[in-house]
DNA sequence: CAAGCGTGGTC
DNA sequence: TGACCAAGCTT
C-alpha cells in the first residue's frame, strides 16, 4: 500500500540536506527568524530561469555587490546592467531585471509586493517566478512549478501524459501536496529534492525520501519520466561578422537592436544569419577571412559565422556601429558567441 | 499559443 | 560530438 505524499517528510530531508546557496536562508537560521531579502529572492529567480545553479552563482555576487538594492539597480545605466549579464544568456531577462526595479522602486516605494498576483504583473515575471518570490520571501503557501517539480509529480503519480499538455494536471498534483507551514522552505525543497535526487536521468530512488509515496518507484517507470513531446531538429545558418581594428586599438561595435536575439547586446556588426548571407561591411576596408569560422549554438538554431578583420585609419567613418576605445574594450561585456569571434581574431588565427 | 529566446555541462 | 538538459517568460 503507497502511502500519500508528506510535505513534513520532505521538510525533514530539506532540514539536513538543503543545499547552500548566496541567495538562501538556510532552514536553521530561517527557524531562528532570519527573514530572506526579497531583492536578492527575486534576482537569484530571474537568473536561475532556464539557467544552471552553477552558472548563476558568480552573476548573482556581482550583481548583488555592484547594485545592492533595488533602489540602486533602478538607477544603473541599461548599458552597465546590459554589459554585466553579458555570458549568462536569455538576454530579455536583463532588459526586463531592468524594467522591474524601476517599476519597484518607483511605484511600490522601493518594496517587492508580497503578493502571488501583485508580482505576477511586474515586467518578466511569470506563474513561476511570482509563486517562488510570494513563498520564499513572503512565507505565502503558493506552489511553485517548475522543470524539477513536473519531474517530480510525474513520477510521484505515474503520469504518462508528455509535456507540456501534462502541465496541467501536475500544476494541481503540485498544489495539493503544498503545505501551509513554511511554504517557502518546501518550495525550494521539492526543487532540491529534483535537482539532486529525482534527476532527469538514474534518479536516487533508494535516497529518496518520497519513495515509499512514489507511483512511479512502485511501477519502476521512474526513469522513462516524465515524457515529453519530441523537439524539432535544429537548422544550420550561416552570418559574416565584421572585426574592423583602428591602428589606435579601439573596436568597431555595434548595440544591437532591443528586441529579438541578443537583443540589446553589443555585438560585431554583420551580415543576417540565413542560408546564404551576402556582404555587408560596415566600413572601407581590406577584409582578411579567417580560415576558421566561429561556431555558437543558439536554442532553436546552429550558427557558423565566417570572421572578417581588417585595421582601419583614424580617420574613416563606420557606416554603422561605433568605435569603442581599447580602454574601455572588455570581451566579457559580449554576448558568448561574439566573444568566440573575438577569441578567434585575438588568438591570432588566420 | 507555438515559437523565439543563450549558455555551459553532461553523457 | 551532438543531443539533451536547466529554479520560464513574452509575444
Amino acid at each position: 500500500m503507497r502511502e500519500r505524499a508528506d510535505s513534513s517528510a520532505l521538510l525533514e530531508w530539506y532540514d539536513r540536506h538543503a543545499r547552500a546557496m548566496p541567495w538562501r536562508v538556510p532552514p536553521h537560521d530561517r527557524k531562528a527568524g532570519v527573514v530572506p531579502d526579497p531583492y536578492r529572492v527575486w534576482m537569484s529567480e530571474i537568473m536561475l530561469q532556464q539557467t544552471t545553479v552553477a552558472a548563476v552563482k558568480s552573476f548573482f555576487e556581482a550583481f548583488t555587490q555592484r547594485w545592492p538594492t533595488v533602489t540602486d539597480l533602478a538607477n544603473a545605466e541599461d548599458a552597465d546592467v546590459m554589459a554585466e549579464w553579458a555570458g549568462l544568456g536569455y538576454y530579455a531577462r536583463a532588459r526586463n531585471l531592468l524594467k522591474c526595479a524601476r517599476v519597484v522602486a518607483n511605484d511600490y516605494d522601493g518594496k517587492f509586493p508580497d503578493d502571488h498576483d501583485t508580482l505576477l504583473t511586474l515586467p518578466g515575471v511569470g506563474p513561476y517566478t511570482a509563486a517562488a518570490v510570494s513563498s520564499i520571501a513572503f512565507d505565502r503557501p503558493e506552489t511553485v512549478v517548475d522543470g524539477n517539480v513536473e519531474r517530480v509529480m510525474a513520477r510521484l503519480y505515474d503520469e504518462h501524459t508528455p509535456l507540456p499538455n501534462a502541465k496541467p494536471i501536475l500544476t494541481e498534483y503540485a498544489r495539493d501536496l503544498t503545505p501551509d507551514e513554511r511554504p517557502g522552505d518546501y518550495a525550494q525543497a521539492v526543487m532540491d529534492l529534483g535537482a539532486t535526487i529525482c534527476t532527469p536521468r538514474n534518479p536516487a530512488c533508494g535516497l529518496c525520501p518520497w519513495r515509499k509515496s512514489c507511483a512511479a518507484w512502485e511501477n519502476g517507470t521512474a526513469a522513462e519520466l516524465p515524457k515529453k513531446a519530441p523537439k524539432k531538429r535544429k537548422p544550420t545558418r550561416h552570418g559574416i561578422v565584421y572585426l574592423a581594428r583602428r591602428i589606435d586599438g579601439a573596436w568597431l561595435l555595434e548595440q544591437r537592436p532591443d528586441s529579438g536575439l541578443l537583443g540589446g547586446m553589443l555585438g560585431w556588426p554583420g551580415s543576417d544569419w540565413g542560408d546564404d548571407p551576402s556582404e555587408a561591411a560596415p566600413i572601407r576596408a581590406e577584409w582578411k577571412t579567417l580560415n576558421e569560422e566561429a561556431r555558437h549554438t543558439f536554442t532553436h538554431f546552429h550558427l557558423r559565422l565566417t570572421v572578417k578583420t581588417a585595421l582601419v585609419p583614424l580617420d574613416r567613418e563606420p557606416s554603422t556601429g561605433m568605435f569603442i576605445e581599447a580602454d574601455d574594450f572588455d570581451r566579457s561585456n559580449l554576448p558568448t558567441v561574439m566573444r568566440k569571434a573575438y577569441d578567434l581574431v585575438a588568438k591570432g588565427k588566420t
